[in-house]
DNA sequence: GGCCGTCTTGGAGCGGCGTTCCAGCCATGC
DNA sequence: GCATGGCTGGAACGCCGCTCCAAGACGGCC
């Protein structure tokens, strides 16, 4: 009883599976998805690979965990009581600033489908679904349009936070892009080059919404009583 | 004259990008998605990593061309002057059908954003909500809705697949991811829990679809003209 | 026909990655 | 105090993307 049962720390500066997944959860923040690599991790742990095996299966599973914690975080955030509509929109802009601020998620996010993650977002979205009213049978496919939905906005973000990485000024690069796209052919892409105007102005946080909004009033109008 | 202009083939068997695309689509089709390597490539076309580095300019550079070649064929076979929210429903099915066939292309999509691939799926798009009537000031949240929404289902059944790899049977598979499921607390995941149960018989394809439809009901609410 | 300059090729080699393996350290139970 | 076994640190392995370069192939020119 004095060691305080078996899984007592056995050191002072233990290594542990936490410690591990927040030093890779700091690399991956300072430096993005591309620098977390057992020898940066080794550097930062002051340790060898050997020790960071014992405790971690491989990369995969130290990037699900990580990705977990962030996740976990967001949705322990996004509790709350309130009217079920508002309570989706609450889940979902966590998730988006979640990913805002660890843009490395939204590229692991895709990546481990039926994990933990996965299962709390399903979850959070799918229980207000119920609250909101929609029909038991229709509820699987409306939590599944609202997840993937969700996860297409963080693969992109993902990906633009990648390209911006270099870049000081975000709206100057939008700026280049909207002028590329413009530059193209009229006729075969009319509707891009009238989005490229607006690509300077647009917030990408109020088109997520937008878009969680859209899908939320289809649930609506299929989830009516009247219908069929 | 004689030579058909500068760049006439100056080999019989001559490297060319396209061939370089299409052995690595082969490749990608064959043996998934990790199994592109340069040396895959020299292998399958029996040359050298430097004759290969001379038509492209790295990994990058070829994924993005072999998605788009991908990508480009299916939006070929998904054109027709049909009604617009069909035509958008037949587009969506064709890029779901495409990543079906070529798994490896969804993961990619959402790694290259303001590519031509991506632009092409977002021209279809945006075209086709002009004609439905879609009010301007909204064409774009929703062409992004759609579009994002294409993207996070890609990225799932990329994702999948790479799971699938290995398994056989597929229902088997799934029936075990359900009984995971359904193990946990019921008290905390009662919605997942539920829905587990669905995951037997429930047909991936039908819910991509049932997704488009609640997202282009969504936009036919608020497109319409008394709202406002 | 012979030569030359350019385009294209094949392969050796580099640095870095994830992962494995193992000799030894050290807190603990006897 | 000493054996035990959980835990550590680092060397080594095979594979990766990519660079570099000597040499081959070819069209144009005399």
């Amino acid at each position: 009883m004095a060691t305080k049962g078996q899984r007592g720390e056995r050191r002072a500066g233990a290594l542990s599976k936490e410690r591990i997944v927040e030093a890779a959860i700091e690399i991956l923040d300072a430096e993005g998805g591309g620098a977390l690599t057992f020898r940066a991790l080794t550097a930062r742990l002051e340790t060898g690979s050997g020790a960071i095996y014992w405790h971690v299966a491989n990369k995969d599973e130290l990037l699900a965990a990580a990705t977990g914690e962030i996740i976990d975080r967001a949705m322990a955030e996004a509790v709350g009581g309130a009217e079920p509509r508002e309570a989706i929109r609450t889940i979902a802009l966590g998730i988006f600033d979640a990913i805002d601020a660890h843009p490395w998620v939204g590229a692991q996010l895709p990546r481990e489908p039926w994990q933990a993650a996965m299962m709390r977002i399903f979850e959070g979205i799918g229980g207000r679904l119920q609250a909101l009213g929609v029909p038991e049978r229709a509820r699987f496919d409306c939590a599944s349009a609202l997840v993937n939905y969700i996860l297409g906005v963080a693969g992109q973000n993902a990906a633009n936070a990648r390209v911006f990485a270099g870049e000081v000024d975000r709206t100057a690069y939008l700026t280049a892009i909207a002028e590329r796209w413009a530059q193209h052919d009229p006729a075969q892409f009319p509707f891009v080059r009238q989005v490229a105007a607006q690509l300077g102005e647009h917030d990408d946080r109020e088109q997520f919404l937008a878009g969680i909004d859209l899908i939320l009033a289809g649930i609506a109008a299929v989830s009516r009583p009247d219908d069929k």
